[in-house]
DNA sequence: ATAGGGCTTCCCTCAACTGGAAGGTCAAGG
DNA sequence: CCTTGACCTTCCAGTTGAGGGAAGCCCTAT
């Protein structure tokens, strides 16, 4: 298969691949005239990418599940304990934007949004936050 | 102020500050021997803008806020229109990351965390979603 | 005079791509 | 045979919001 093949069947664009070559997450053949060839074990590393960048995992945490994919001796535990690394990643950042979301949304409720320039929002940017 | 001073006060990095200055957030006058020189009115500044990213407003969003934050002639209701687009962000992100969270955890849940191979995390990320 | 801290600019690096330019390749149609 | 258009290639630059670090000036204290 060619890259917009590829691209098509893993759900990634063709830019995104030649990316994750470049880092090197996939190694694919070369023909005759320069463009990549994909077997199919590349597009399942390609799917298998898409789904773990789909749920967060960042760039090198991929690599490693990758590697663990790949590796028949592996432990579950280690792959255990990279996901409960990321879910504790998002659960962090989870709380800090309700957190975000609770001083904002005070604000936004405190606002008339009319004509006139009084505003709650800006008067609570403009100062120390309550609790402080 | 110079700026270790005001980096202080406004809980921002000195590199921080140096950069809003590079984008054009802030304009600090010159001593005589290079120094910036701060006045209180950009400390405030400063401190705005620390809160309002601590908000999570990107910086154009900090730009606007600013703008109005200055402007005597504002409506409350762009203020308000602001901060309501930034707190659809918000939870345009919180519902994204919800989602991850709920397939991850289902996953983390699944697999036994021993030293046997068998992983369900692995499995699920290597196969179409349920429900696709 | 020198040591230290603070300040300056400048350029590089990060994540994870995305966009665009310049140009090679290939199959189909006139 | 030539052209057109879709596809592919590489390379360079830009995105967001800074952080790191080097090289070098400035200022105060001893």
């Amino acid at each position: 298969m060619n890259i917009g093949e590829v691209s098509q069947a893993a759900g990634l664009p063709a830019k995104t691949i030649r990316y994750y070559e470049d880092i090197g997450l996939i190694t694919p053949l070369r023909d005759a005239n320069g463009y990549r060839r994909f077997a199919q074990a590349h597009l399942h590393k390609l799917a298998f990418l898409a789904r773990a960048r789909g749920l967060g995992f960042s760039i090198e945490q991929c690599r490693t599940l990758l590697a663990l994919y790949e590796d028949r001796a592996r432990a579950s535990a280690d792959v255990k304990a990279l996901a409960e690394t990321h879910l504790a990643e998002i659960d962090a950042k989870m709380a800090e934007l309700a957190e975000m979301r609770r001083v904002l949304a005070d604000l936004v409720h405190a606002c008339a949004g009319d004509h006139r320039p009084d505003c709650p929002i800006l008067v609570g940017l403009s100062q120390p936050a309550k609790g402080d």
